[in-house]
DNA sequence: GAGCCCCCATTGTGATCACAAAATTCCAGG
DNA sequence: CCTGGAATTTTGTGATCACAATGGGGGCTC
């Protein structure tokens, strides 16, 4: 274990040294901000298995700070369901059962494909310049089989877009949503691979050059669907 | 191991008193859960004006609490965008611009009509029956000009409709949209008045009854729709 | 009289401690 | 071997303290 170092957490100010690892080194941020973009991307990107426990004091050995960033960043976590809370007050990354898969995917479906339009008013040529840049990504690390790299990619491609349609409010709600099925995304593909996957951000870079809404739409809901289809036959058809 | 009496910790808050307003009483509940319930609650229905600052101490001493149960409600309530934390690193009720009332709005329409028809597919008579009685209450609210009193029946109607459907992920996330616009709600009534809402539920009610499914999402929509667009011409068209 | 700076109060952040409840381990009895 | 309960450990919760940074107010200078 021990991720990230954990080294000599207990000084308390006037931490200059250089010990880049731990989170106190970081200026401007706060230590619960770090703890919490730390544990978002574990849970984003798979690193975190689903149904697994989560204890306050084991994260906060983990990364080397004391517990009260970690209850801080926990909580927001689980108010962002990225986490669950359970009855017995302990917290654990969330299984999947059928019927969230298909509330997620209703949203996403309801969301997704409609940020994408409001997107396209102000997209730039440079934009689309750089959601190819990181759909080559995406096309490399799926032949290379690299998981995580497709993941992160992905998500970066999905959200580079939706940022640019600056609805800040939509946004969060699919980050959230986002948070909710990255686990299975990885267990998913850790299952079957990258290999298969079909490639429709093709279709939404040409729906893109060629301004046209309603093709953006279609091959962002075809990309949630396929992709989402693919995840649901991966983990809902198995014993978690 | 090792514990030396010291005799001071737990008694030095010993509230045996009758304070009804101090939080400790509850049992069974934990008392940053307690302490996130009531600041939601001051948001949702108006007991806290837009752009007001909150602090962790204000409210702390407020409800009688020490500092801590207060961070953990006030980081829940960030998440939910319920409240902002600033650059500064203080909290406030955030203020209401252009860009984030249309993108409540469309949230609104593009999830609350299709969760109304969700919900009607396992609505039974009884919850139609349940529903009529909160419309009521509405209309009694209403022509008596007790503006909370509208907005929590009017927040409980569409919220028993919603939760019917029992898609809880898509119900959280409309929560988290209405506590984003309670405020301005809230002022908005407070400016004008609560005599001159139309009855949208009484369309609804009846599509319900009929079982619908587009009469409702319709219903639903135009209530959306006349509601916001009151509050949007009673705020935006003010300084804030 | 106005602008600037310094001092102090307020506030957020993080660490540590105490305690209760839950889970786990351990051991005796069948 | 298994089982049941007691003891121990783990874990979440809440309170309190220390500290840094921001903000505001009062007094000083020009």
């Amino acid at each position: 274990m021990k991720r990230f170092a954990d080294a000599t957490a207990g000084v308390k100010s006037g931490r200059t040294d250089d010990d880049a690892q731990t989170i106190q080194g970081f200026v401007g941020v706060t230590t619960h901000e770090e703890v919490y973009r730390r544990v978002r991307e574990q849970i984003l990107f798979g690193g975190i298995k689903p149904g697994s426990a989560v204890t306050l004091r084991g994260l906060a050995d983990e990364l080397g700070v004391s517990s009260m960033p970690v209850r801080e960043a926990v909580r927001r976590l689980i108010a962002e369901r990225a986490l669950l809370l359970q009855d017995n007050r302990r917290v654990m990354v969330p299984p999947m059962t059928r019927e969230a898969f298909d509330q997620i995917l209703f949203a996403r479906r309801a969301l997704e494909p409609e940020l994408a339009a409001r997107a396209l008013e102000k997209l730039k040529k440079a934009d689309i310049a750089d959601l190819q840049a990181i759909d080559q990504s995406i096309d490399i690390a799926m032949r290379a089989g690299d998981t995580e790299g497709y993941m992160r990619a992905n998500y970066r491609f999905h959200f580079a877009l939706y940022r640019k349609s600056e609805s800040w409010t939509l946004v969060a709600l699919v980050e959230s949503i986002w948070l909710q099925f990255g686990p299975f995304m990885r267990t998913a593909y850790g299952r079957i691979g990258t290999s298969t996957i079909e490639d429709h951000h093709e279709f939404a870079l040409a729906a893109m050059a060629k301004h046209d809404a309603s093709g953006l739409r279609s091959a962002i809901d075809a990309d949630i669907g396929q992709g989402m289809g693919f995840i649901g036959d991966a983990v809902l058809s198995r014993p978690s």
